[in-house]
DNA sequence: TATTCATATCGATAATGGTCGATATGAGCA
DNA sequence: TGCTCATATCGACCATTATCGATATGAATA
C-alpha cells in the first residue's frame, strides 16, 4: 500500500457522513462522547471509533474532565489541510488561506 | 445509507492515493488514459474506474480527440469544494475563496 | 466492411472500513 | 477497597471499494 499523506488522511476522515456530522457538531463547541452519541444516533463504540480516526488525522482536540472526555474540532487543521489541497490541486485558482 | 453530499463525494474522491496521483498529473495538463496508465502504473481498467469516480464527483473535464479521451482536472471544482468545507468546518478561520 | 487501437464496462477477488455487542480500562465516589 | 459510570478497545459481520483479467464499445483506417 502507498504511503498515507496528510491530505489522504484528511480526505478519509471527511469521507464518511457520520464523521462529518460529528465534525459539524463539535465545530464550535466542546462535547463529550455521551453527548455526541445521543445526537448522532449510533452506538458509543462507533462514535469512539470515529473520534479515534479524527484524532489520528489531527482534526480534533481532546480534553479530560472527570470521567468525561470532551472533543472539539481543530478548525485550524481543517483550514491548513484545505490549503494544502488547494495548493496542489487548484494552483491556478485564486484563493487565500490564512490560518 | 445516508445521502451523499458534495463534500462527501469530493472527500471520497480525494481519499485514495492513486486518484490523488492522477489528479495531480492532470492538474494543469490534458492527458489521455494511456498516458495516465503509463505514469501511475496500474492497469488500464483501474485507471478508467478512477476517472469515472472523478468524473462523477465533477472533478474532471473530458474531451474526445479521435480514439483518445483526454482528461483535465477541474480546478474550479476543487476550489469550490474546499470552500464549502471551510465554510462548514472552519468558520472561525480566516480564509478567502474566489473561484 | 474488417481490422486495429483506445477506452469503458463487467465479474471476481481481496482489502478496507463502518457498525455492533461484549468487554476492558480508568476515574470518581461510597 | 469495591462500585458505578464514561470511554476505549476487541472481535465479528457486512457493505463498500480498489484492483485485476476478460470482454464490449466505438472510432479511425486500410
Amino acid at each position: 500500500m502507498k504511503k498515507t499523506t496528510n491530505s489522504i488522511s484528511f480526505a478519509k476522515a471527511l469521507a464518511d457522513p457520520t464523521r462529518q456530522q460529528i465534525m459539524e457538531m463539535i465545530c464550535c463547541k466542546w462535547l463529550n462522547v455521551g453527548e455526541i452519541v445521543e445526537i448522532v444516533g449510533v452506538k458509543q463504540s462507533t462514535v469512539s471509533h470515529h473520534l479515534t480516526i479524527l484524532k489520528e488525522a489531527g482534526l480534533v482536540n481532546a480534553r479530560n474532565e472527570g470521567k468525561h472526555t470532551y472533543y472539539e474540532l481543530n478548525q485550524g487543521r481543517v483550514a491548513s489541510c484545505c490549503g494544502q489541497i488547494l495548493e496542489v490541486f487548484a494552483p491556478e485558482s485564486e484563493y487565500d488561506i490564512s490560518t
